[in-house]
DNA sequence: TTGCCATGTTAGAGACACTAACATAAGTTA
DNA sequence: TAACTTATGTTAGTGTCTCTAACATGGCAA
């Protein structure tokens, strides 16, 4: 229905547009006017919904908060509370996902200034790490883990969001190609959780 | 000596210009003109140089990547080879380099698609993570450490990566004000290492 | 029906990367 | 020294981008 003069749906529109260029021109700058000739209006027409293009981005990356967020509970959902799959089930998600939208991944924690300030984003992502704390709170709890269950809970944020960037950064692919990211992380976190005992 | 037509010094100085301007300017994008401007010359003037923009970012790239090798050897040059100083050492010399110039950090890792194709640059970013892994190596040697070297130095470059990614972006701040970071790394990195027994 | 206002439009300013054509200076050779 | 060549600068201009200003359209309420 373009007949129309007015479209209707314009803000939706032109949301998932640039989330569909963000992932398209990977690293590289979407174009806001490549938004507006996909939802087929004129390169004025944001304006009317949004006061700039970062305002999109903002509402692009709060949306990925709440898609990790949600892939967050239904990975666990399988597992009892307290249950060490959770954890690596939270891991494995967020790695998936910065491999599937690497693009929106980097743009949802690499902000510019001026997308930290956005009340909403800053929500949504401390909403997604609560969710990762709250595990390891429960996984310490249930198995008498000595340790802070916050320092432990960022060291495992750390390594996996370090291996995420790695990864999709194609900087592993320099030095160490054959290497086994899922593998590598898994036994890393393991010795993060204290499960694996002192051999040397 | 700018009375004259020739600048005699341009690539370097459009070089220099580039490196502060990707310093001040944070994670916004950099503007070639504002180099040109800075150097005191026309905005034609790089491409007798350069062929694009995305040339001088590599030169600027690959002076990081030496810049952080000479850093790692200045600071590991006091230990002898085998202790345990030596790795602690990389690793702050990494998070320092990354807070001190975030946006070149970023830039060093975080490529593009067209920047990871630079030769000068891929070598420079092998050299330091081999700087990486031959500590790891010689640790594990003198200590009998058991486990492949090579996987413990990937989960060490991760971890303090991922520490770096996530202090220069601010995803810290947002989440958890309070953290250490450098004794976050520093606990991380002895269970990493088998330092510290299993205690649950 | 009439008027209002949300939401489109076209036109254009100012910044940017990059190109083409021209200008100057600094060697190099006769 | 004079003339030719080449390196390295210039100005002018193209096409793209974000964002603004002024205008147009059409849905809704009085």
């Amino acid at each position: 229905m373009k007949t129309t003069y007015h479209h209707g749906e314009l803000r939706q529109a032109l949301i998932d547009a640039a989330r569909h260029l963000i992932a398209e021109r990977q690293g590289n700058d979407f174009s806001l006017s490549d938004a507006c000739r996909r939802a087929g209006v004129s390169t004025a027409a944001p304006y009317r919904h949004f006061p700039d293009k970062t305002a999109i981005i903002n509402e692009v990356v709060a949306q990925g908060f709440t898609d990790m967020g949600n892939q967050f509970r239904a990975a666990t959902a399988a597992f009892p509370a307290g249950a060490p799959d959770r954890i690596v089930a939270v891991g494995q998600v967020y790695l998936a996902f910065a491999i599937q939208e690497p693009a929106l991944f980097r743009m949802m924690f690499s902000q510019k200034p001026n997308l930290s300030e956005d009340d909403i984003v800053t929500a949504q992502g401390r909403a997604c790490f609560g969710y990762v704390l709250q595990e390891v709170i429960d996984y310490c709890a249930f198995h008498r883990v000595a340790g802070d269950a916050m320092m432990i809970a960022v060291q495992l944020w750390t390594l996996v969001h370090g291996a995420a960037s790695l990864t999709i950064d194609g900087d592993y692919a320099k030095v160490a190609p054959d290497l086994s990211v899922s593998t590598m992380i898994q036994e890393g976190a393991q010795k993060l959780l204290f499960l694996l005992p002192m051999r040397g």
